[in-house]
DNA sequence: AATCTCACG
DNA sequence: ACGTACGTGAGATTA
């Protein structure tokens, strides 16, 4: 017996869309409408086992059957993007699971289904969150009515809907009469589902209602005496169409599963939708549960006593290398055993105290010799810092082999890597242990070995170090600041709320766009998705146009300040008034360091009120800050990749390399180049380094897009081997599907293989700027490591403690401060042995962070 | 938890 | 016809 499925797709997926979260790939693909869509197909075929299916969607075109409505207005709300850009990606899946998708031109999704149920006489089951479609409901057309989103499913044939009073035809009657807000059909006014139901128990039909209309009183009689046109036009719209010109066989929608072709895969694979690929059954697959990593992880024993302890610790010492994990509980995986350590939380408990537990394995911890395998070893050494033990020899830092391997990935816990490789349950050292296998097969095909090796791993130790011993920070002047600050804030709110004339939350954008722009109906700006943006640039634009928003501007400014680097930083400084913050390795797609609690890599310096808050960080009692940062690194890493001479030329010959380029680009002499050239072509070089767009361009210097492209003309007529370098750049890695950096860092760009052409022009942004920002964080990395043993080994006082990107920061004794120079300049410029052009790191030093610089 | 805004390179 | 400059983290509000 044949069973036919029609899916109401466009209908399916926007139940879909609005009952699950936004979820999105790694790569911003929107996702989870996609997820639900599928989640809802698969229950269907599970339950019916269908042997035929075909999927709908509607065209954009209005339809032949909306336009008989004359006054019929467009008003459904246009398809969100999240939505929208999901479409297109659901397709190729249907397609490629060998559904055929029918649209047609004037047609909605259910015309053409409605056609399709009465043009096959095989059982049909109509799967919508549609109530209109009840009205097919026949002897061999049952529907399936999405409920609550999309997780239950009603169904519905015609005992069923005779249960609510009806037949499928009055589905038409009850429309007509009580309209469909989402469906724009207006229906009449005053009669929702309750009266057009009693209406139609009596009358059974639109035209029975009418015909005794004289027998209805109230109120209800002048509506819909009233409203008598509107509720015939609303039954036409209510109608559904049976006979589109549809043009399908049901051999054509032959439906045949298991399995799905290996192209489903692929393309689930890309939306990351493991949920789903892990239910389903692939060609070529020796069997449906391949995906899971089939090993024998050992179980843990459980260590409650000190003998017990000792005898792992021998374990340990024999084997010269263990994996261990101190996240959940602790646990550690020697040879071919994994162990679980009981720790006593009280004297009566049985087990080993925790202190006694990290004093036994102090020695093997701290021995370089024995090999440790963990997950994010810079956390472990500041958890064991607090028992005054050292990490040493954990040559194998998983988190940190996963990150090179793919840094889209931001693994926040041990679970989240063990789920992405699919592993099985299990301990957790003896899962760190397995993993560790798999991710150095990776790296040695991917060519990583020696980023990890040489550069990320020796920088572990690096970064704990400038962490441990942290940033000084001037108290009196943080809490001089903040005073000061409050005192103006509180003045500025209140002349701002006078402006106003009522009291609102400056700080709520929303409020403050409602007396903005509603209650003294100043010009809007931009919009944001909820409502119009009141960010600087808007508020800029307007501050001429009352006394009220260069207040505002103020008291952003002064807020920001506050709120994140005067109160936010207060609660962080230690005994020894020094900041630790944390520099995350494992972060950025790109190779670079991020740093948070608190984040230092964000300390104002551009606008003067900001400055002043850099004057806060200072060094260490009878220190100074000795500073160096690279100048212009990035465009000199885009001179020596891209070969060109010209630029080459300006860099090794220390030329403005902004005037420079104004010069050429404008065609005149050097000296003849304005303050605004420069500033323009600036902006251009600066745009070369994100992946140059005219838009972009245009939006940063405020000019026409046509200005921005003829810019961008003249750069590339003036250096063309960047233009020829950004192709390249763009052309490997659609070959690839990645590009690397100096150092053989890789980034993967998916997002070169969407359909959805923002994302794919984002790929080729990326894939120009990742080997520029990238190479720069490898250089510096390599620079940190050099100047980190140079001071070692020189024996200095001097510490390394920051990094901001292309900048270096020591806190350095005063009569060491001439040799730290040296070293540190050396260190950052003479990196890069192979390069043509010439890295070049200014060096300052200061009382404060300020000055330094 | 998502959004907006804004600090930095 | 579309709507983006690249890479981050944090605070405040709102839902």
């Amino acid at each position: 017996m044949d069973k036919l499925i029609l899916l109401d797709s466009n209908s399916l997926i926007n139940r879909a869309y609005y009952a699950l979260p936004n979820l999105t790939n790694h790569s911003g693909q929107y996702t989870g409408a996609i997820f639900g869509y599928l989640n809802m197909l698969l229950k269907i075929v599970d339950t019916y086992k269908p042997t035929h299916i075909i999927a709908t969607f509607d065209r954009k075109a209005p339809t032949f059957r909306k336009q008989i409505y004359e006054g019929y207005k467009a008003t459904r709300k246009p398809m969100p993007h999240e939505l929208a850009s999901q479409l297109a990606p659901l397709k190729e899946i249907i397609a490629a699971m060998n559904i055929p998708i029918l649209e047609m031109d004037g047609y909605e999704a259910d015309d053409i289904i409605g056609t399709l149920a009465k043009k096959f006489d095989t059982q049909t089951f109509i799967v919508t969150g549609d109530k209109d479609s009840l009205q097919l409901i026949d002897p061999t057309t049952t529907v399936l009515l999405t409920k609550k989103g999309i997780s239950e499913i009603a169904y519905y044939d015609e005992k069923a809907l005779s249960e609510e009073g009806l037949v499928p035809s009055q589905i038409i009657d009850l429309k007509s009469l009580m309209g469909d807000a989402s469906d724009n059909i207006p229906g009449v006014a005053g009669v929702g589902e309750k009266t057009a139901k009693d209406l139609l128990a009596k009358y059974s039909t639109l035209d029975g209602v009418y015909e005794h209309l004289d027998e209805i009183k109230g109120k209800l009689h002048d509506n819909l005496a009233e409203n008598k046109d509107t509720a015939y036009l609303s039954y036409e719209l209510a109608t559904i169409n049976t006979h589109s010109p549809v043009e399908i066989t049901l051999e054509e929608a032959k439906f045949d599963y298991p399995p799905f072709s290996g192209e489903v895969k692929r393309l689930l694979k890309a939306l990351e939708l493991t949920k789903i690929i892990d239910r389903l059954e692939f060609d070529g697959e020796e069997n449906s549960a391949a995906s899971l990593i089939n090993v024998e992880i050992p179980q843990a024993q459980e260590i409650n006593s000190q003998e017990g302890l000792s005898q792992v610790i021998s374990k340990i010492l024999m084997q010269g290398k263990f994996a261990f994990s101190l996240s959940k509980r602790i646990t550690i995986a020697v040879d071919d055993e994994c162990y679980y350590i009981a720790i006593a939380e009280n004297l009566l408990d049985e087990g080993i105290d925790y202190n006694v537990f990290i004093d036994s394995m102090k020695g093997i911890f701290e021995s370089e010799k024995i090999k440790k395998i963990c997950y994010d070893s810079k956390n472990i050494m500041h958890i064991l810092m607090q028992n005054d033990v050292s990490l040493k020899g954990a040559d194998s830092d998983v988190l940190l082999k996963a990150y090179l391997i793919d840094a889209n990935r931001n693994y926040k816990s041990e679970e989240e890597l063990f789920n992405a490789y699919n592993l099985p349950e299990g301990e957790d050292a003896a899962l760190i242990q397995y993993i560790d296998t798999i991710l150095d097969r990776e790296l040695k095909e991917k060519n990583l070995v020696r980023l990890y090796e040489e550069l990320e791993l020796p920088l572990v130790q690096v970064l704990f170090d400038m962490e441990k011993e942290g940033f000084r920070v001037d108290l009196d002047i943080l809490n001089e600041l903040k005073d000061k600050y409050s005192q103006e804030l509180d003045g500025l709110i209140k002349e701002i709320i006078d402006y106003a004339g009522k009291p609102f939350n400056v700080n709520s954008t929303k409020q403050l766009a409602s007396v903005l722009f509603e209650d003294l109906g100043l010009k809007t700006g931009k919009k944001t998705k909820t409502g119009y943006s009141t960010n600087v640039e808007v508020l800029n634009s307007i501050k001429n146009q009352h006394p009220i928003v260069p207040l505002i501007l103020r008291q952003r400014e002064l807020a920001k300040l506050k709120s994140t680097y005067l109160d936010g930083i207060l609660p962080l400084i230690d005994s020894r008034q020094k900041i630790h913050t944390i520099f995350k390795q494992t972060v950025t797609a790109t190779g670079r360091l991020s740093s948070t609690e608190p984040n230092l890599q964000n300390i104002p310096i551009r606008k003067s009120e900001g400055k002043q808050i850099r004057k806060m960080f200072i060094a260490s009692p009878g220190n100074v800050l000795v500073c160096a940062d690279y100048s212009q690194i990035e465009l000199r890493l885009m001179a020596q990749f891209s070969g060109d001479e010209t630029m080459l030329d300006a860099f090794n010959n220390n030329i403005d390399i902004h005037a420079t380029t104004a010069s050429k680009v404008f065609g005149v002499p050097i000296e003849m180049v304005t303050a605004d050239m420069r500033r323009q072509a600036k902006a251009v070089n600066f745009g070369i380094i994100y992946g140059i767009s005219d838009f972009g361009l245009s939006e940063d210097l405020g000019i026409p897009v046509y200005k921005a492209r003829d810019f961008i003309a003249g750069y590339f007529a003036t250096y063309p081997k960047v233009k020829e370098y950004m192709n390249k750049c763009v052309e490997t890695a659609k070959e690839q599907g990645y590009v690397t950096t100096y150092m053989n860092r890789r980034r993967e760009i998916p997002e070169l293989k969407s359909s959805n052409y923002n994302l794919r022009s984002f790929g080729e942004r990326v894939a120009m700027n990742m080997p520029l920002q990238g190479s720069a964080s490898d250089i510096i990395k390599l620079a940190m490591l050099k100047v980190h043993k140079a001071l070692k080994d020189g024996g200095y006082k001097a510490k390394l403690i920051m990094q901001v990107h292309d900048e270096l920061i020591i806190d350095c004794p005063h009569d060491e401060v001439q040799q730290v120079k040296k070293i540190l300049v050396d260190c950052m410029q003479n990196n890069t042995p192979d390069f043509k052009v010439k890295l070049v790191a200014e060096c300052g030093f200061g009382n404060n962070w300020l000055e330094a610089k």
